[in-house]
DNA sequence: CACTCCTCAGTGCAAGTTGCATCTATTGAA
DNA sequence: TTCAATAGATGCAACTTGCACTGAGGAGTG
């Protein structure tokens, strides 16, 4: 990330926007959401994918369209035109049966994930308190200007 | 991704190799080493990273080389050459004060994190079992075919 | 001595990813 | 007519990453 300040964010808010590219667990909640709903399109998700988000990180129009066609490429979704409305017509996807067991997998991960990130903050925490000699600086500025590479 | 198959795992394990940069994960790990430890050197630390990793991504050692040397041009740490032993020197990293607040902030993130996590895994698993019309299949290839971009 | 292996820290590059700006088109309302 | 909302998508510069590789110091072995 070049962005060495977030906007989008107040000054105190520890953000997740500097991380950039991991917003791609927009694709998990994209495979949810299309479980959920049986079928939909990427202008309808777009607005439904903030209530799932695994990130505060805002998700790109951009990015979820590019994630929806690689999700056909991989096999995991389908999708046809659907002009039977007023508007431009849409791209409207549905889950295969590969994308439910993608799902799946997912699940697992995220599972696994979320565990070591519970351990992690416990540790963290306990050795933050155990070496204590300033106050309480939680949430001081943002994530802005992490490493990377 | 081009990586299309994970020959790190075995077949019916969901991993997070595929993910690929997430492995970025990398930077509060260190920087909580880091803390604990005091004092260290990347070679040291790369051994490390695997019992406190938050994913099962093997961590290269490139990455974690470069994502020292970053954590140093932000301010995370300091490093100094430590020549006073057998072998190669060693370049020898310390967190500054910079660098603990930034830990507390990547522990705020990650706590909400998996705090979502735990809740979408959760809200997947009932949708799951809700419609379940055919048998348990979790866990049966890897997140290899990933969708990316 | 030559040879090999381990330790330690990097670099180079092709391929992949991403944020942002921009484009096209349809429809409805002012 | 003009504007706004809906809908999908692309172009590109900048960045990230996996993999292969370099190179140096020291220990052990024959």
């Amino acid at each position: 990330m070049t962005q060495h300040t977030c906007f989008r964010h107040p000054k105190d808010y520890p953000c997740t926007c500097a991380m950039g590219n991991l917003y791609r667990f927009v694709e998990p909640v994209v495979l949810f959401l299309l479980k959920c709903k049986g079928r939909s399109y990427g202008y309808e998700l777009s607005s439904e994918l903030a209530e799932h988000a695994l990130t505060d990180a805002e998700i790109e129009a951009a990015a979820l369209y590019r994630t929806l066609r690689q999700l056909e490429k991989n096999g995991f979704v389908r999708s046809e035109w659907d002009s039977g409305h007023s508007g431009p017509a849409r791209r409207v996807y549905a889950l295969t049966e590969r994308g439910e067991v993608h799902l799946e997998e997912w699940v697992t991960v995220l599972d696994h994930m979320s565990a070591s990130m519970v351990r992690f903050v416990l540790d963290a925490k306990s050795e933050c308190s155990q070496s204590e000699t300033h106050e309480d600086v939680v949430g001081v500025a943002t994530l802005a200007g992490w490493a990377g590479q």
